[in-house]
RNA sequence: GGCCCGUUGGUCAAGUGGUUAAGACACGGCCCUUUCACGGCUGUAACAUGGGUUCGAAUCCCGUACGGGUCACCA
């Protein structure tokens, strides 16, 4: 069987070089784990660091688990986060096809090769059934490793279904090196001699990945740290082929807790779910950076980083080599940190989906609403059950009125409310400051502390113990006939 | 079980032979204040462990413990 060698040539020469190149190479489950989403991120910010290539790869290789849309799932999410591709499935490239699936028929040439390097051979050994103890068989010792050309010719044309496994060196040591593992040697005889190409005629994860990543031209393997011990046979295949090998990076798990990785089947937010649940983008990248990355030296201390930022910073040395466990609560501080940092309109423009699920009232401003909001809250699912009251009073308990600190109690607070409905109904204008200035001046003239005189005024207008914002810009939100209303309401709730 | 990897406060982490061992989250206290927040200040809290090497180890070496990964015709 000859092998075609214009074939290889050509599929060489396409090969970019020179330049950075990185990709990210999911298959498509449907959703995008915070562990993937990292992975991604730093894949992309090595490729954007150096000014290089990054490409979108779908390894679709296992027909048996293919979910439906799920490739869609992966393009929104990329896009959403910036993390923009420029080779992959949908925009093409000088190495394409992107798609796995859509490669299949480059595999058994390389397998081939392989075979003829004799670093591969064929197996046609009968799948084994029972995997309980199959352990204690050395792979070493399959018979198929020294079948004769005769044999091998013979199984083929009978029409045998085979594999193409790797043959791996009985004897010596197989060294590779990852960037933040340093070197990791191996005894040849603790690996054995995987498949490379199925029954099924499409390859394996791990010689799909060494073809492709060669043929793709790619210089960074980012890739999750349980893949470090397929490493060596990467190695392996490699050198057969004669092929440069490329920068290893390997990431350590993101974990749920001390011993398992976040997981959909925990319960485990993916990063649509974090979304959902009223965290911003940036903030999602920002943390997930951190997560296991950290910026060398003099940077060491920054924590907030936009993307464009973390193109200028990101440097392969700070990946660190342990798991790092996933915490909700600094990711959360983050998300807060960032609803802060925004422009009062931007905030208000991504706030009013959110207020306008409990906030009907199309009177109410929510301009005005959001900017109480955007100190108070921390996602933006906090907002609805925060700013209820403005649609209706709920029906509160008239003990509300009594506060110590603020020294109000029953009586008081009639006496205070007894004194505002007036201010406020006299008022000629209804603006924040006019409203702010009769009830400081109220206060004043009445001889009591301003909480004395706010405290009764917030919990008549709002109904609740605790509001955003104070009993100035509720009252103003509320208009002025609102508030009057339910200032009587507390009126007379007090008079009982 | 074999092989590989990891281990600095509850969490994320800086640190690359000499530091009072950073910083952030969370937690406590104080200040500010019109509730709650924001903001400011401040406090508690760590080098898994035992041996070496060295004048000197969180940093280097060996062992131990604990944790993780991997041993698929899954990725």
């Amino acid at each position: 069987m000859a092998l075609d060698r214009s074939f290889f040539e050509e599929m060489e020469a396409r090969i970019p070089k020179g330049k950075v190149r990185t990709r990210f190479a999911p298959s498509p489950t449907g959703y995008m784990h915070v562990g993937n989403l990292r992975t991604a991120l730093y894949t992309w910010l090595i490729a954007r660091h150096n000014h290089g290539t990054f490409i979108l790869r779908i390894e679709d290789t296992d027909q048996g688990r293919l979910v439906e849309g799920a490739t869609d799932v992966i393009y929104r999410t990329m896009a959403e986060c910036g993390l923009t591709h420029d080779e992959g499935p949908d925009v093409g490239g000088p190495v394409g096809p992107y798609i796995q699936s859509q490669r299949r028929d480059l595999y058994l040439p390389y397998a081939q090769l392989l075979v003829e390097k004799g670093a591969a051979y064929y197996c046609f050994c009968e799948k084994a059934e029972s995997e309980e103890d199959s352990g204690d068989f050395q792979r070493g010792d399959d018979p198929c490793r020294n079948l004769s050309p005769e044999e091998i010719r013979a199984n083929l044309d009978a029409g045998k279904p085979y594999v193409i496994r790797q043959r791996i060196p009985h004897e010596g040591t197989t060294t590779f090196h990852d960037v933040s593992f340093g070197d990791i040697t191996v005894e040849n005889s603790t690996l054995d001699d995987q498949v490379l190409l199925k029954r099924d005629g499409l390859p394996t994860y791990n010689f799909a990945n060494v073809v492709d990543d060669h043929l793709m031209g790619i210089t960074h393997v980012v890739r999750g740290s349980e893949y470090l011990s397929s490493a060596p046979k990467y190695n392996l295949l490699y050198e057969a082929f004669g092929w440069d090998i490329p920068t290893y990076v390997h990431c350590s798990p993101v974990m749920r807790d001390q011993h398992n990785k976040m997981s959909k089947r925990h319960g485990d937010p993916s990063y649509e779910d974090l979304i959902a649940q009223g965290y911003l983008t940036e903030a999602v990248l920002n943390y997930v950076a951190l997560l296991g990355w950290a910026p060398k030296g003099e940077l060491g201390e920054q924590e907030i980083f936009s993307l464009s930022q973390l193109v200028d910073a990101f440097d392969i040395a700070g990946i660190s080599k342990s798991p790092a466990i996933f915490d909700i609560d600094k990711l959360t501080y983050f998300n807060a940190t960032y609803l802060r940092a925004m422009a009062p309109e931007a905030f208000a423009a991504v706030a009013e989906p959110y207020i306008r699920q409990s906030v009907k009232n199309p009177a109410i401003d929510t301009a005005a609403v959001a900017a109480l909001l955007q100190a108070r809250c921390e996602k933006l699912t906090d907002i609805p059950e925060k700013v209820d009251f403005f649609d209706s009073l709920p029906d509160y308990d008239a003990a509300f009125f009594t506060n110590k600190k603020s020294k109000t109690d029953a009586d008081i607070s009639k006496t205070m409310l007894e004194a505002a409905i007036p201010a406020l109904d006299g008022l000629s204008d209804w603006t924040v400051d006019s409203v702010h200035d009769a009830l400081i001046d109220l206060a004043a003239s009445l001889g009591v502390k301003n909480a004395t005189l706010m405290w009764p005024v917030r919990i008549a207008a709002a109904g609740k113990l605790v509001t955003p914002g104070g009993a100035v810009e509720i009252c103003h939100i509320l208009g002025r006939e609102e508030t009057l209303r339910r200032l009587k309401l507390g009126l007379e709730k007090l008079r009982g």
